[in-house]
RNA sequence: GGCCAGGUAGCUCAGUUGGUACGAGCGUCCGACUGAAAAUCGGAAGGUCGGCGGUUCGAUCCCGCCCCUGGCCA
């Protein structure tokens, strides 16, 4: 009698509008797997259209853990994500569930994948630098960094002031700040498909996804959660998408303008999506119309799980 | 048909009172990324300065003609 290794994950990336979600239920119903979401802004109650949710409907059955977790007033958190996503990933392998983490946030999918302890915070630290950054720019703060950690401060560029606080306040709280990603060394057996679409498809594909948020009421939706303290939460409210549709609630932008600016930056946020998954040589690619798209990704975990 | 304004990077526009375009924003392409990551920041490639002729040592900038766009007048 052998007991059943605890299967390895699978993990399904890549830009916006390539079919993640999709390829996510397909891969579960066919390997006795459930979904686990890697999105982050998935994870806020309320936000359906605008984060291309699927429907229970399109869900098919097919399990999927860690949507809808967070308030939209509440500030999103990489570290409480790693181990709530952790939890349930463990508990699916050890009845020997495969989990399927399916979702585009570069940052989000590795700190469940790989090894990845993230230093504490602290919100009055936090909110004293960035009170000061405010007031006094980055370049201050860069100067301050330099002369406390030289090393993370020659990895991060002076301008970037969000990451020049955050790595002053660990720096308060540890005395250091690692400023540039460790080689991944793997915290699950995993293997990670990635979808892609060339370039002009993928804007396309954007743009008429966008239509179709709209269409589906995306307008509403944001005026629903704006009812709901939206505009409180500093991640939900900067949420592409919602934010243009905020600015133009306000009158900052007619509606023509905040949607053709959706679609700007979420063409925009799709390049920073593949730059972050290139960057990661064990991505095995997929192209994302291939009509044998899921006997494709069923071949590559197969021999993933090989033995050898 | 006449008058006026304008034709400079893929787009919207700066600019040079004649001496190799300091261009800018957006777009495009690329990169970074450890508790906001759908965030934040950086780099690169793009121009025969509408066309033809003239003046000049030299013209994107001056002159002439032509073409195109917008507006006004007929």
């Amino acid at each position: 009698m052998t007991v059943a290794k605890p299967p390895a994950v699978v993990a399904v990336v890549g830009a916006t509008a390539t079919g993640k979600s999709d390829l996510g239920v397909a891969l579960a119903c066919a390997l006795d797997g459930e979904v686990v979401n890697a999105d982050s802004m998935q994870l806020y109650a309320g936000m359906d259209i605008g984060t291309a949710k699927l429907t229970l409907q399109e869900r098919a059955g097919v399990p999927h853990h860690l949507l809808d977790i967070w308030d939209v007033r509440a500030t999103a958190s990489v570290a409480d994500y790693q181990q709530r996503a952790r939890a349930v990933i463990d508990r699916l392998r050890a009845t020997g569930i495969r989990p399927i983490l399916v979702g585009g946030s570069g940052l989000y999918v590795r700190a469940v994948l790989d090894e990845l302890e993230f230093p504490g915070t602290d919100p009055a630290v936090r909110a004293a630098l960035e009170s000061e950054l405010a007031e006094g720019g980055p370049a201050a703060l860069h100067a301050r960094l330099a002369t406390l950690d030289p090393v993370a401060a020659a990895a991060i560029l002076p301008g970037n002031g969000r990451r020049v606080v955050r790595a002053l306040e660990v720096i308060e709280l540890t005395g250091s700040f690692r400023a540039t990603l460790p080689a991944p060394r793997p915290y699950y057996p995993h293997l990670q498909i990635g979808l892609r679409a060339h370039r002009p498809i993928l804007h396309d594909r954007i743009q008429h996804r966008v239509d179709r948020m709209w269409a589906a009421g995306l307008v509403e939706e944001v005026a629903v959660l704006s009812q709901a303290g939206l505009r409180a939460g500093v991640t939900a409210s900067r949420a592409l998408g919602y934010a243009q549709v905020l600015a133009h609630l306000d009158g900052q932008l007619d509606e023509a303008a905040a949607r053709a600016e959706t679609v700007r930056a979420t063409r925009s946020f799709a390049r920073r999506q593949e730059s972050w998954f290139r960057r990661d040589t064990r991505t095995r690619w997929l192209e994302f119309d291939a009509p044998d798209l899921v006997a494709q990704a069923r071949a590559a975990i197969e021999r993933r799980s090989a033995p050898g």
